[in-house]
DNA sequence: GAAAGTGCTTTGTTTTTCAAAGTTAATTAA
DNA sequence: TTAATTAACTTTGAAAAACAAAGCACTTTC
């Protein structure tokens, strides 16, 4: 029998990396605010767990108005589909024996 | 629209007592030892691990032999059990929006 | 009797998480 | 026009968590 969570994706083990991703796959762009709202967590929390999603090159930013109002909104990129669902897979998997 | 990560469990934020519970989920006592291997993990670490889901009374000890040899086993209790199932149905509903 | 195995505990370092406060820039209200 | 507000951060620092390594008590095997 091989380890069962060696295919989980370390980035994923954020409860709120998690919740992020799973709302972007959802919704194509999501601000900043709604994020934040949504997850209930500081900006500088949720800022830099967006931060480290976006190193991993899983999300992108895109800084943009609502109105006249400023707006950054977020949103998945091939590369961080292909991850989540890998990750899903693995965790599936993982818990499949059920 | 509510908060999508606050039914999930922080005690299966981690990667190594999610395995080992989906583990105990199906086999009802795995040692000390084959734990170790199946997750690759040095004693104190696991060992750590091992005691925050004792101490939330997921899991139970069992202090035994294997013919003359000590052997410690660990199981699932009925409430790490409901807590497991209740963190993937949590996970399950965050998700199943795919 | 020396080496090895089991299952820990202890110690200390590294990593991660997070809140709070500060910052920049634009926007609206007084 | 100045003050207050909002958005989206960055920086700082503290607390928590993860982890490896070493030590330890006990037993067993060579």
């Amino acid at each position: 029998m091989k380890n069962p969570i060696a295919d989980l994706n370390k980035i994923f083990d954020s409860r709120i990396r998690l919740g992020v991703m799973s709302m972007l796959v959802v919704n194509n762009e999501i601000s900043f605010n709604d994020l934040k709202q949504m997850l209930e967590l500081t900006d500088g929390n949720l800022a830099s767990h967006l931060n480290t999603l976006e190193q991993a090159e899983f999300i992108k930013v895109h800084k943009g108005f609502i109105g006249r109002k400023t707006s950054t909104t977020y949103s998945i990129t091939v590369l961080g589909k292909q991850a989540f669902k890998a990750h899903l897979d693995a965790l599936e998997k993982m818990i499949k024996k059920l």
